[in-house]
DNA sequence: TTCGGACATGCAAACGTTTACATTCCGCGC
DNA sequence: GCGCGGAATGTAAACGTTTGCATGTCCGAA
């Protein structure tokens, strides 16, 4: 059925280990028993059997992304880079996601043993003794946004806690003084991190704030939902800070049914800046992470332990995040309706977190 | 280093051939030995050598799905419902874009060889020569949304021809005489497939239709370029049907730049039904794709050829698609600006496409 | 001419499974 | 007690590569 290398071999009249030799370009075959061999290849259309050659080089070119789900933007974008950097440096890409169990996320852990050469692991609940338990130990890995801090893994946590804190500040700074936090789901990393960088901004600001929190759990529903109390309440704040884009979507939705106006009687402010948040109305002031930047340096630091295969000690990385003032918040131009277009409507204003991590 | 099924075998006092027996839950072999294999495995944390395993039975247990892209909802959406549909058949997923190159596609096709047990292409592009090029012979293969029709090959196409058709007949019958419709990108089977739709709803109306085609390429960008232009000119027509929802939203954000009111000056309606565009104000008249679904119907349309080893007679399948009416054609309920949260704000209302391919 | 050495090539083991076939074991009927 | 049959278990081949080592060849120097 399949041609093998014996084929080629047969073919070409060489042994099969010469074939093996000339096919992976390493030394010791004339040049001209390299091109016939190539060409017998070719037009046998051979293509070596991944499997046998795994079995004995205990390599599979394949890495694996476990991601706690694959739906919204937000993952889109992630596979996205991943993808990109993978295929540059001729890497597969084996997929899976939890669905926020960890369960689920254990037996996706224990199948792609073997199947993958390193993994890129992220899911905001994940615990040491999970991991231990799971992540067979001489597995390369990198955890993104990920609680862990053990010193064994390589690990990639975007800013959370300085892009919250500079967009509180700027919420403050702006002058609003009645401001209102949407929380994440209880325990996840990514949310609680944001939530310390808005308590840690207000505590120390000059100015006294009236602090409200709110409790959402990501999705637009759970937006939705406290938009609609909002809209009834009297004590209704000056401005509300999501934990993410879906949550400040859903409020906007709500706002906007109930008659509330934004930004002129409430400001709204997310964070992620998925691909939607500009095109709602009023585009949404947001805390950008650039995904897409996210999943290509996971997959390069992978690949860095890859390559060494010495462990090298694995490092952990911290992309900023900016926040990118849009109309949402009475941004600076508060009529502009629109998303940016590239270069033809300049109406982000992104200014860098640094300085807010104490 | 790793454990392997002679550890196993050596520790539980049987041969490996007992050992592969009790754990592939194989008959032969007494229930007390099975147990007792079964503990010394899970003991020592045994995984199967995945490369091994494929080496001689010829399975991976892996498809390969490959995208022209990964960038955007539809896509986010399809995989989504790829891995869901794999993973309850305990398939894993290998994903791989092509970026709209062709050579790259090839070269993806080429790459999974061996790796996969099937494969999913998504290639609006793709022609039979390519095909029976790249993809090698024996190998499963569900198309979706491509041309060829090569009763070789099951594919899977929405009925891009049908949701136009319903589409611009709602057009019409809601009492619209002119009518541009945007065209996708040249050669993309979708795209034609659309505006062949199109053309023959308002060639069988019995009103007569004052017809435009403006040239888009799928992207905001082009939708909101053509935007700008209708909102200068003076023949602008009543009503704009766009080949995909991401044109659709590019130009109501002209629109909405250009003091153009929608739906009162001119009608909008896409086609996807991608997540955002009920997030757009006004919500965004649209043909429904279910796009997860349609991921999973291929998944299981391929795992179906994988189980026979007989090569089925492979079926050509063409899930329908629903109009969704929604506030930018002047909806049923125009003042509606939110999405349809579940129940809760039942504005959308949906018509089966059923009935416009002749 | 002989010898050595560099280099091309071949041989065969090894990777970790599955599985066809052989062997052993056990109980049962005669 | 013996043989028989079926079930449980073992043995070893096979899958398609890569690679360490052995072999062969050719050329140049002594």
């Amino acid at each position: 059925m399949a041609v093998t290398i014996k084929d080629v071999a047969r073919e070409a009249r060489v042994s099969v280990a010469s074939v093996s030799r000339a096919l992976n370009g390493s030394a010791n075959v004339t040049e001209i028993t390299r091109r016939r061999i190539i060409g017998v290849a070719e037009r046998l259309r051979y293509v070596p059997h991944s499997a046998a050659r795994s079995l004995i080089t205990r390599r599979t070119q394949t890495v694996g992304a476990l991601l706690p789900d694959l739906f919204g933007e937000f993952f889109s974008e992630l596979i996205r880079g991943i993808d990109l950097a993978a295929r540059a440096r001729g890497l597969h890409l084996l997929v899976s996601s939890s669905h926020g169990h960890s369960s689920e996320a254990a037996a996706a852990l224990r199948a792609m043993q073997g199947r993958v050469d390193g993994v890129l692991v992220m899911s905001p609940h994940v615990d040491a003794t999970f991991l231990s338990e799971h992540l067979s130990s001489g597995l390369p890995a990198v955890l993104i946004n990920t609680p862990l801090d053990d010193s064994r893994y390589a690990t990639l946590n975007i800013d959370n806690y300085g892009g919250a804190f500079a967009m509180t500040q700027h919420l403050i700074d702006r002058g609003f003084r009645s401001i209102a936090f949407v929380t994440g789901p209880h325990g996840n990393f990514d949310a609680s991190e944001r939530q310390r960088g808005f308590d840690d901004a207000v505590a120390r600001s000059e100015k006294s704030i009236d602090v409200q929190i709110l409790r959402g759990d990501f999705s637009e529903e759970s937006g939705y939902r406290i938009g609609r109390q909002l809209c009834e309440t009297r004590a209704r704040p000056r401005a509300v800070f999501a934990a993410n884009d879906m949550m400040a979507i859903g409020m906007l939705l709500a706002f906007n049914e109930g008659g509330v106006r934004v930004p002129d009687d409430v400001a709204i402010a997310g964070f992620d800046d998925i691909p939607i948040s500009r095109f709602v109305n009023p585009p949404l002031t947001t805390v950008r992470v650039r995904i897409a930047d996210l999943g290509r340096s996971a997959l390069e630091q992978l690949a860095l332990q890859l390559d060494k295969q010495e462990t090298i000690h694995p490092q952990e990385q911290k992309p900023s995040c900016d926040i990118v003032v849009r109309a949402s918040c009475g941004g600076s131009d508060p009529s502009a309706t629109g998303p940016g277009h590239g270069a033809r409507r300049p109406t982000d204003i992104s200014r860098n977190s640094s300085g807010g991590e104490s």
